[in-house]
DNA sequence: AGAAGTAGGACGTGGGACGTCCTATGACTT
DNA sequence: AAGTCATAGGACGTCCCACGTCCTACTTCT
């Protein structure tokens, strides 16, 4: 009976032809989300709510919901029910590490990317933060890079505490969001690449140089600093064994304008 | 005989308690494609050879093969096949487009957000081609300034191509796509909620500022007219129905914006 | 009243069937 | 012989049903 819906003598209509009922059924969802104003933790209907009020089967009805899984869209509790997601960044995880992993284009420039995107956002992000934050500032950015000067485990934690800090400090958080996630995608592919390991006490002076741009609220100066942490990464990631990442073309032949 | 698989005394081992078996092969999925080192656009294996292969039932492979879907890591073709995707910042769409629509978190702030993102990358990127581009470059980005100047719906698109040539010509891959969809997301938000139309005169001067400080490879000036760009595209977000995007916005009933 | 056991709801997985779409191979026509 | 059309096969799309697992909430026993 279910099938007879679709069928073109019951509708009259012309014939629908639809591509891709599951994509239909993906933008109901959202639709249904949006229209009924849930927020993020709210409770969705019942798959077999869902199921009559769509007009098509559970596992159509799963599938969309998987896709809206995959996305950080919403979010599946075994046994207990299905919860509207808050669609964060790690949804993208999955996305972007297939990306960089998979190097059927450039090779191994995907990863050049990567820290170049991170470069710029943070770079315009501390410049603004630099003209303008609260004096507490510093002090958790002074015990971040304490921590990094200890060798160990936690000092990678710290060095991403230190970033997402000032990026949180801007107020902007997809930007935010995504700086985190480039460095967590960073630091996946650099593992599984073989990656070099990193030197404790020169992170923490780049990073000590950024803090005391900050203090002296100027710009320049911090995206000038912001710059030379990631020469220092960049110098580091060329030291490993996938060298000489990204020589499809050598941007940074001026060495004037790499310090800009 | 499949359910037995997962049963503990057959394996023996301490039970897996596998929270989530469809993530599981998701990865598992994706491990494939890796080792198999196979190119986007490359046949997957069949429905039926992944459920031998992994050893689970064929619901449980669409299911992640969706998920897949979603983050465009595959394609699928109805009654074809399925195949491996570029996972393009397309798949993105849905999510990015989800964030901003939900206004759970800081209103219509994530509008600003994207804007915000958009401008840092651009800045940069713009500051960089400036140093290093192609002659040619110039004639093309003038070219569509001059689309710009006419009125009409091809505005929008010389618009969109003025951007991604300039973030195609940085030659980073990941940020040029990233710009891509935040405009395309931008757009698709903005006219959802009624935004301003935009004039046309006064944006191709702003885009020629641009191409000016590109043609004299100054670094600094085109950085400076990218920010005044976007100044310019707040301004005109500003005046729009949802005014004041990221305050707590006051309905200015405005009778001339009603007419849209 | 408190704690253990039980019933119900909701998602997870498995298996099968049929429809739909695309491709390719064969027969037929010109 | 070459081109066109019809048919067979493969692969995905949707549907249905059944059972397992997990969590919640209620009932019942102590």
């Amino acid at each position: 009976m279910a099938t007879c819906q679709r069928t073109k003598e019951t509708s009259g209509e012309t014939v629908l032809a639809r591509p891709q009922r599951s994509e239909e059924i993906t933008k109901r969802i959202i639709d249904l989300i949006i229209d009924r104003d849930l927020p993020p933790g709210a409770p969705m209907p019942t798959e077999l709510s869902l199921m009559e009020d769509i007009g098509v089967s559970r596992n159509s009805i799963r599938e969309a919901i998987k896709a809206l899984q995959a996305l950080g869209i919403v979010e599946i509790r075994h046994g207990y029910g299905t919860f509207v997601g808050s669609a964060g960044s790690e949804a993208l995880q999955t996305w972007l590490l297939f990306r960089t992993r998979t190097r059927g284009a450039s090779d191994a420039g995907r990863l050049r990317d990567l820290l170049e995107v991170r470069e710029m956002i943070e770079t315009e992000l501390t410049r603004r933060v630099a003209s303008d934050h609260r004096p507490e500032l510093i002090a958790e950015l002074e015990a971040c890079v304490a921590r990094m000067r200890r060798k160990g485990p936690d000092a990678a934690v710290a060095d991403r505490e230190f970033h997402d800090l000032i990026c949180a400090e801007a107020g902007f958080d997809l930007a935010r969001e995504l700086t985190g996630l480039f460095w967590d995608v960073y630091r996946a592919a650099e593992g599984e690449l073989g990656g070099p390991v990193s030197s404790a006490a020169s992170t923490a002076k780049r990073h000590q140089v950024i803090v005391d741009a900050l203090v002296s609220r100027d710009g320049d100066a911090a995206a000038e600093a912001v710059h030379r942490h990631f020469d220092e990464v960049r110098k580091r990631a060329k030291a490993g064994r996938y060298g000489g990442f990204g020589e499809a073309r050598p941007v940074d032949a001026d060495p004037a304008a790499a310090t800009s």
